[in-house]
DNA sequence: TGCGAATCTGCACGTCTTGAAGATTGGCAC
DNA sequence: GTGCCAATCTTCAAGACGTGCAGATTCGCA
């Protein structure tokens, strides 16, 4: 995702608004590395803006997705998580605490693979499930 | 997943009671490559067993995933759908249509991967979506 | 056949997300 | 700087999916 200030000359120039509210979202999501859901960035944006609403925070992410600024991720935890990374990479999920972490994997043509018959696959997804660092130990 | 038949045998060995409402579960997932949702099973089971509730089909779908007869998959189109074939695979999913399919893969022992430091992985989940052949012609 | 525990049904609730309507405001023309 | 209009924000309600609960029913064993 770019930078706030592209973001903001990238609105105006698309003929959408630059809002006080917008701009908080375009810092908080910046260089996040949290995969946060709506409603933890939700709770971060209200402190810093209090009367912010939960639904313009789901309609900036949301619209943010669209232009391709971030990826919302269904990763299985219940709530879409948004990443402003929009770098070919997967993610690591933490069955306990649900923490995620970016993944880089190469090599992923030479995979072999059976039942694709037909389709056009646009996007592949690997998704990696177990315990983070700090759950694996708590659970010894 | 097994057999309706042993699957009755596993039930009563565990303790657990044999319902008719379960035998006709059995049956229509045995074998089955649609992946349903608890919904649409719920539908065609309504049709055999007028009466029977959405609620006993979730319940009946959560056991045989628990014991491990089948896979319950959230692969982002709304509704956890439900898949009797136990074997190591994937899945690729039409974005139009939500229509699945089983994927086959294999060399993913020559992936290279960085970023899941620490992390213990105990499942690796590779999710491919695009067109189906129905809807990538539909399209043109 | 009868009993007790497991199961089924029906309903309500919880979570996540979006739709809709009215109030507010950004950004351009003047 | 001022005013206007469309875009946006807030609030509220509803939709989709899944689960908890309570009472009625039924399986499976003695």
């Amino acid at each position: 995702m770019r930078s706030p200030a592209d973001l903001t000359e990238a609105f105006r120039a698309h003929g959408l608004k630059v809002t006080p509210q917008r701009q908080l979202l375009f810092r908080l999501m910046h260089g996040n590395e949290c995969h946060p859901t709506a409603e933890s960035l939700f709770q971060t944006a209200s402190e810093q803006m209090p009367g912010i609403s939960l639904r313009t925070v789901y309609q900036t992410l949301n619209d943010l997705a669209t232009m391709g600024e971030l990826r919302s991720l269904d990763l299985g935890t219940g709530a879409v998580r948004f990443d402003p990374n929009i770098d070919d990479h997967h993610h690591v999920v933490c069955d306990r605490c649900s923490d995620v972490r970016d993944v880089y994997v190469s090599g992923s043509d030479a995979l072999s693979i059976q039942g694709l018959d037909g389709f056009a696959v646009s996007n592949t997804s690997i998704l990696f499930n177990g315990l983070c660092p700090r759950c694996a130990a708590d659970s010894e």
